[in-house]
DNA sequence: GCCAAAATGATTGGCGTCAATCAATAAATG
DNA sequence: CATTTATTGATTGACGCCAATCATTTTGGC
């Protein structure tokens, strides 16, 4: 009664080499090469063969030997923009942890720093490494029509382009990897929303610029949830701080002091330092519901501290870790493969990771 | 550290192989290989020579050369619990469609079926692979001092043994992937408060056997959480259902009728399928804060539906992927390399994955 | 300075695939 | 039928590393 079934696959000790199938097949070694390197020169018949003793063998090329024949290498750079930003720096500490592992599979990646979200600067930065003649790149980018002969032109070379956290030009890139903003603001106002349980609120909205697309989506996210399930919450009018600590910090007092019937904060982007600067210093009793974004070595203390309740985090090690899969994949067979979605990761105080990579400093 | 210029990269990048090392230190590359695989029998100087050429150099072992001349392949076998559990269903699901992958590396993945949670299925599965010589295998364990000795039967003959989803006796394994149940039912017990608001509340807690190790540490950080943050909230006694759906069911119409002033509902484990309906049916109108474990077909539905508020998963995709990348390592040198901590995921009704490929809307 | 031990050098045959060459055979054409 | 053309076969040298052998040199003990 009590039997444990193996699985279908059996205990093959010998993996079938390309010979193996050729052999199966009755055809030479070449032909089998031929096949399965798709050469062309083959009859249909010998196709049929190959691909049969293939399937009944078990047959799977074997990538080491492959790439080692091959010569292959893959000449990657991330495009990030550059500054103290501590999620980039976050994402370029991955990236520098991965380094060595990936030497080993011969995939070489250079960071290249450009400006943040300047179009010139990112125009200008697209052009400089055209002629580079990488295999792929993952770019940070912007949604603007002025970067789209940039980018052409770098695939016209055969170059891989993906977006990176902020998505390019949707027909200007092979894919996109970063999570849909419009989710993470709306995952910030249902969190909120239920927070309130039925209560009266205000909420003092926090943003950097409205020119920023990701901060427009999460705005948006944010504002439909709490107009759709939550009318009794009231939302205040933005207040656009630049991601800037001192101006974030402003922001807040101005919400705490002139603002007594506030509920709840909610930072659409960065200058988190400023925030909880703030909440530090406040005097008033009551204390605020308080959502931010991308947990970093502050937000993350704050989490903590309960300065904070929720942050809203984009993962940014899994990010670089399927961008290098996805550019891999498309180098190779020019194909991505499917993949869960990425997206908006949950933070309160009781799931934190405790061994971290996200505690560098900015 | 943050010296990431525009890299010199258009190079044609020749990568340096031993023999590059060997020339450079100028030894032989006996010699070099002597140092690069540890083998003995080098004077100290010769060590150091070739060791600084390496790092002058930056010398990587090509991985792809090393695997294909040391012929190694990798024997790995997945123990998971047999029976129609949604939650492993996803599992053999997501490793199913990593075989091919897996393949083309040498891995070979069986997948082997033991008796859900019993201590005596458990041992005799153990004891009767311990002979087929498994380079390294991922067991969903038991915390019990019964099965140490058939895992030290195995561990003898070399195979590397990780805990998964659930821990092994921590000095009879190599690893434990999963995430901390604790850490679970703190999450599941902070949002449930949080939702509260400072309003009273009684939570019905349902949950599957108290033997179940994962089951009673989830039980334990919500209890926690709740006496330690929301004095408010009372806590019922857990009702037993055995994780069947029936038994679920019954259970939460008990709660809905019997105990009019129920609040919330957390199910510690699994059979959401009677909880779901049970809600369906319910013709009280005021509804429950609901809280579940582990993100599958019906839970992802009810969430949609209104019927469930947040579900806490444990990511079964990720834990694979890193049991397979732990193994790897375990086997290739015996160390496990870091990894950021899994950690329990939220989701609500917006940042649930949509599974299609990601395309940002405009 | 002799001899054993230790260290180093030199070289080789794989591993499985790729990419090429050249010869040999089969099929198609007029 | 002769002559193209298409298809197959046979073989080979990388790729970079591993693992082994055997020869040679250096070192250290006495």
């Amino acid at each position: 009664m009590n039997k444990h079934a193996h699985s279908e696959s059996s205990q093959p000790l010998k993996i079938p080499t390309l010979s193996d199938v050729a052999l199966a097949a009755g055809v030479s070694y070449a032909t089998a090469d031929r096949v399965s390197n798709e050469r062309g020169n083959v009859a249909d018949k010998s196709v049929r063969k190959v691909r049969d003793a293939m399937d009944a063998l078990g047959y799977v090329r074997n990538a080491a030997a492959a790439n080692l024949s091959r010569r292959r290498t893959y000449r990657l750079a991330f495009l990030l923009p550059k500054g103290p930003n501590a999620f980039f720096s976050r994402v370029r500490a991955h990236i520098d942890s991965l380094l060595n592992h990936l030497q080993a599979d011969q995939i070489n990646v250079t960071i290249i720093e450009i400006d943040a979200f300047e179009i010139e600067g990112l125009k200008r930065s697209l052009l400089s490494i055209a002629d580079a003649a990488y295999d792929g790149i993952a770019v940070v980018g912007l949604h603007s029509p002025e970067i789209v002969e940039p980018l052409e032109k770098i695939r016209s070379q055969g170059t891989i382009v993906v977006g990176l956290v902020s998505d390019l030009p949707t027909l200007h890139r092979e894919a996109y990897i970063g999570i849909n903003n419009v989710a993470a603001g709306r995952t910030a106002g249902r969190l909120l929303g239920l927070a309130h349980a039925d209560k009266q609120g205000r909420v003092q909205i926090i943003a950097g610029s409205l020119k920023a697309r990701d901060h427009k989506d999460r705005l948006k996210g944010f504002s439909d949830v709490i107009r759709e399930d939550y009318p009794k919450i009231e939302l205040l009018d933005p207040i656009m701080a630049r991601d800037n600590p001192d101006k974030v910090k402003a922001a807040v007092n101005e919400a705490l002091i002139a603002k007594p019937k506030v509920t709840a904060l909610y930072n659409v982007g960065a200058g988190n330092t400023g925030l909880v600067e703030a909440l530090e210093q406040n005097t008033r009793k009551k204390r605020f519901f308080c959502v931010v974004h991308e947990l970093v070595q502050h937000s993350h203390k704050a989490l903590l501290n309960k300065h904070v309740d929720v942050v809203i985090d984009q993962r940014p090690d899994e990010e670089i870790d399927r961008a290098l899969t996805t550019l891999k994949a498309l180098i190779d067979d020019r194909t991505a493969l499917p993949m869960q979605d990425l997206v908006p990761t949950i933070y309160v105080r009781d799931n934190l990771p405790s061994n971290n990579s996200h505690t560098t400093p900015d």
